[in-house]
RNA sequence: GCGGGUAUAGCUCAACGGUUUAGAGUGUCUGGCUUCCACCCAGAAGAUGUGAGUUCGAUUCUCACUACCUGCUCCA
């Protein structure tokens, strides 16, 4: 643990130290589970989300774009669930350290008092025999009576309190002497509700009417756009639909770094599929995300499938995709089997209608969806622990010594070459560097550096990723060639000026790594 | 949100309540030297998270705030 603990703490500081990633505001002390993306962060970034974008949608002539606005019709949160399902109400007991949601500790005393009701009932069942009447039983028993009469009070003052009384809830609470499950106490703090979902509003005054949220997840937009996007691009079922976008939760704790954030990217598909047909495709894209991540460098051992033990209120199955980071085994990308519940929920709360005419069986219907959604941000923090390692090189005689080395797929890497002088002081050799910089820069991302021997410049790029850099020397002023050096093995080879961009886009283009797919 | 811990140069760490002008390594910058993996030499810039309190005196003790780590909790 403490060693995790260690490797997480290096890449933090090595992310920030090397400009990938700083806290957000941090002059003003910084703002909590905000990140902001420093030059090598950004870059990364663009390139995971460019392998995810070509990979879905540029590959699949049935998978089409989408960019779909951050703020949406409130109603949409009503369709979608999220108004509701996201606003707990939360109680915490102050002895045990333990949280429960208010409502649910006052269900379980309701389920008490029925569990009670029951016994009583079979009871005088077993007693009476044959002729039991139970309805009668149940209505007339004074005892049962009473506990059924207490049952429903309770739960009409919750169903009160739940909208718009939180601080009788906790008086409610308190008068049923409701103790914590676990240590008896009742100790209770207020009852709070934590509203997942940040609001705004629209227009300059402030108001009911104009409330408006930032969107919790990318989604939304895909579905309500289900129409528009299907009859423009002329896709028929099963197609899906891509996008790329912020989305924002008002976490309670947020947590890990860039792991759980308040402002965060997703990139999810909604794949529209027959009623009936979705496990086919569930299964289908559960290997393909899974091939994704395994071809840009994760290794199996780090990957894994974990099912969702409690489906959400959409989904008829759901997996994760987990990542080994180095706090352990967590949520990267999530797969989803979401049946018609989104689109169902838009159709009736629009009141438009929201089908597909299926020509093949000549009807109409609501789709059915299967998600895939990952973590933009997630996906970087897994490259990047995966990636930062240290090993064990020869320095300039020939001893050990360590080195830090950023070892990223080369197709995702920052910077893809470094242009190198030998030596800084001798203008021929700065010269030639310039002019090869000038050369190669238009190809892909490159940087120039004369500063410091070469050795220290090479461990510079490491720390960055850069998967190659090329050196100028002497012989290059007689015969145009290069040595350029791999960031992983070390070993330099000699090539001409003319070969650079040839040579390196073979190795860092996102098509060949695409092709592998 | 509750409990525990932490906060000193970009980074990693020092400094008895006062010998201090808050040190060191590393990194950064400038100059020199250097013909391929953290060389060397000379110089420079750079820090006590914020705000109160105790004290003659606070980086050091107390409190609050902020942020980070961590257990609980939550996670569409």
């Amino acid at each position: 643990m403490a060693q995790q603990d260690n490797q997480f703490k290096r890449l933090v500081s090595h992310c920030k130290e090397y400009g990938f990633i700083f806290q957000s505001s941090e002059v003003y002390d910084g703002l909590s589970a905000v990140y902001d993306y420093g030059p090598y962060g950004v870059l990364l970034k663009n390139n995971i989300k460019e392998y995810w974008w070509k990979s879905m949608v540029q590959m699949h002539e049935n998978i089409v774009g989408l960019d779909a606005s951050i703020f949406m019709h409130p109603k949409t949160w009503k369709a979608s669930g999220h108004v509701d399902a996201f606003n707990d109400p939360l109680i915490d007991n102050k002895d045990s350290k333990k949280r429960y949601r208010a409502d649910v500790l006052v269900e379980d005393y309701m389920a008490k008092i029925e569990a009670k009701i029951n016994k009583e009932v079979a009871k005088a069942k077993k007693r009476f025999g044959d002729s039991f009447d139970e309805a009668q039983f149940r209505s007339t028993n004074p005892r049962v009576l009473k506990n059924q009469e207490k049952h429903d009070a309770i739960g009409k003052r919750l169903a009160n309190g739940m909208r718009d009384n939180l601080a009788d809830v906790k008086a409610l609470i308190e008068e049923l002497g409701i103790a914590c499950p676990e240590s008896g106490s009742k100790n209770w703090t207020d009852v709070r509700q934590f509203n997942l979902m940040f609001s705004t509003q629209l227009g300059t005054i402030a108001g009911e009417e104009g409330k408006l949220y930032l969107r919790p997840e990318t989604a939304q937009g895909i579905f309500v756009n289900f129409l528009n996007v299907q009859k423009t691009s002329r896709q028929k079922i099963p197609f899906g639909i891509a996008q790329i976008g912020k989305a924002f939760r008002n976490e309670i704790v947020a947590r890990q770094f860039i792991f759980r954030m308040r402002e965060f990217e997703q990139m999810e598909m909604q794949f529209f599929v027959r009623p009936g047909e979705e496990m086919k495709y569930y299964e289908q894209w559960k290997a393909f995300r899974l091939k994704w991540h395994k071809t840009i460098g994760s290794p199996a051992e780090k990957l894994r499938f974990h099912d969702h033990d409690n489906l959400a209120h959409y989904a008829n199955a759901a997996v994760d995709i987990q990542f080994d980071f180095p706090f352990g085994f967590k949520e990267l990308e999530g797969i989803h089997s979401r049946t018609d519940f989104d689109l169902t929920q838009h159709q009736e709360l629009s009141g438009r209608k929201i089908q597909y005419y299926d020509p093949e069986l000549k009807e109409s219907y609501v789709p059915y969806v299967v998600e895939t959604s990952i973590g933009c941000d997630r996906m970087f923090l897994a490259v990047m622990s995966h990636a930062l390692t240290e090993d064990v090189v020869p320095d300039a005689n020939g001893k050990e010594s360590t080195r830090l080395v950023l070892r990223l797929h080369p197709a995702i890497a920052p910077i893809k070459c470094a242009v190198l002088p030998l030596l800084k002081n001798k203008e021929e050799l700065t010269d030639k560097a310039r002019e090869v910089f000038n050369k190669i820069k238009f190809a892909f991302d490159c940087q120039y550096d004369e500063k410091d021997a070469i050795g220290r410049r090479y461990r510079r790029q490491d720390a960055i990723g850069t998967p190659y850099c090329v050196t100028i020397d002497f012989d290059t002023l007689e015969d145009n060639t290069v040595t350029i050096r791999d960031r992983d093995s070390l070993a330099q080879e000699r090539i001409a000026i003319d070969d650079i961009v040839k040579t390196i886009s073979g190795k860092i283009d996102m098509s060949t790594l695409l092709s592998q797919l």
